[in-house]
DNA sequence: ATCGTTGTTGCAAGAGCTTGCAACATGGAC
DNA sequence: GTCCATGTTGCAAGCTCTTGCAACAACGAT
């Protein structure tokens, strides 16, 4: 767990809605509230369940489209998992994708670093930019490449 | 994970299912046939379509659970579009991800020797084995990243 | 041809997310 | 404080897929 540390980027939100032309509701505050006190990764019905844990009243449609909102703003990111499901990064201080092993289920980041030679290929080849937030990558991680292995059923 | 035949793939699969216990069904047939005739990238619900033009008492349930098993007979793999939906890849001849462009929604294979950098990266650093059919990089095509470059609306 | 085992199917329900639309409430104007 | 324009909300319905479960049918055996 780390940032909040610094002056408190929520605090800016609801000036950029203004500045928009958007508005500041109950709702959007609700859900602000929860990604405030996420860390890092959340799913799309987990961040629902929790604005429900605030305000029972919550709709599921408001806050997709909240997050939508936020998306723009730069507040957060979304892709998708493994299994095809929403994922937003919340605060994204640095652009990472994620490696999720298949078979045991568990999640790392792709920091830019390691990415970079695939990412500097497709500009260098085809031109084309990366969206290094919005990736995941599946396959084994180390322990459970080893286990298939030995295992061989 | 099964060695397909060259000459007619598709004919080998009833003694597959066969060899493995498994049963020769009508609704099996049925999706067999849309996938014989389908090329390359297809989604799910696009697939379900398909059956049910040929028999239109298809049922989603059946056609994802026998998309289960020709994966595991390696007929073929299953991703995840940009937008998170089931994307099919029939009778994967080489290994490939996707490459999809966020601004105009056009996709493009991504060949083993672009990925290859960061494959062995991950595997040399976190002996990560990265299953590339899974994956779908998202990101701007060279003509949407200079028109964006050009204009900012 | 008939039987029995057991892999499969279809239904119904549900999770996760999206969208059209009418009613509502924010926030600037007066 | 009151009004109004319009950005937002919540509902309802729908799409894509998944899962539990009871009924069904493929297919080897008889």
């Amino acid at each position: 767990m780390t940032a909040v540390t610094k002056i408190d980027p929520w605090g800016s939100i609801r000036d950029l809605l203004h500045d928009r032309g958007m508005r500041w509701t109950p709702q959007r505050r609700t859900l602000i509230e929860v990604l405030s006190r996420a860390d890092g990764h959340v799913g799309g019905a987990d961040l629902v369940e929790r604005c429900r844990a605030i305000d029972p009243t919550t709709t599921p449609s408001t806050v997709y489209r909240t997050l939508d909102v936020l998306e723009d703003l730069g507040f957060i990111r979304h892709g998708h998992g493994a299994d095809g499901r929403e994922e937003f990064h919340v605060l994204p201080t640095r652009d990472h994708g994620h490696l999720h092993c298949g078979a045991c289920g568990q999640t790392w980041e792709l920091g830019e670093g390691e990415a970079q030679g695939m990412v500097d290929a497709l500009r260098g080849k085809r031109g084309f930019e990366v969206d290094l937030s919005h990736v995941t990558i599946v396959g084994r991680c180390a322990d459970c490449a080893a286990a298939e292995g030995a295992r061989k059923d």
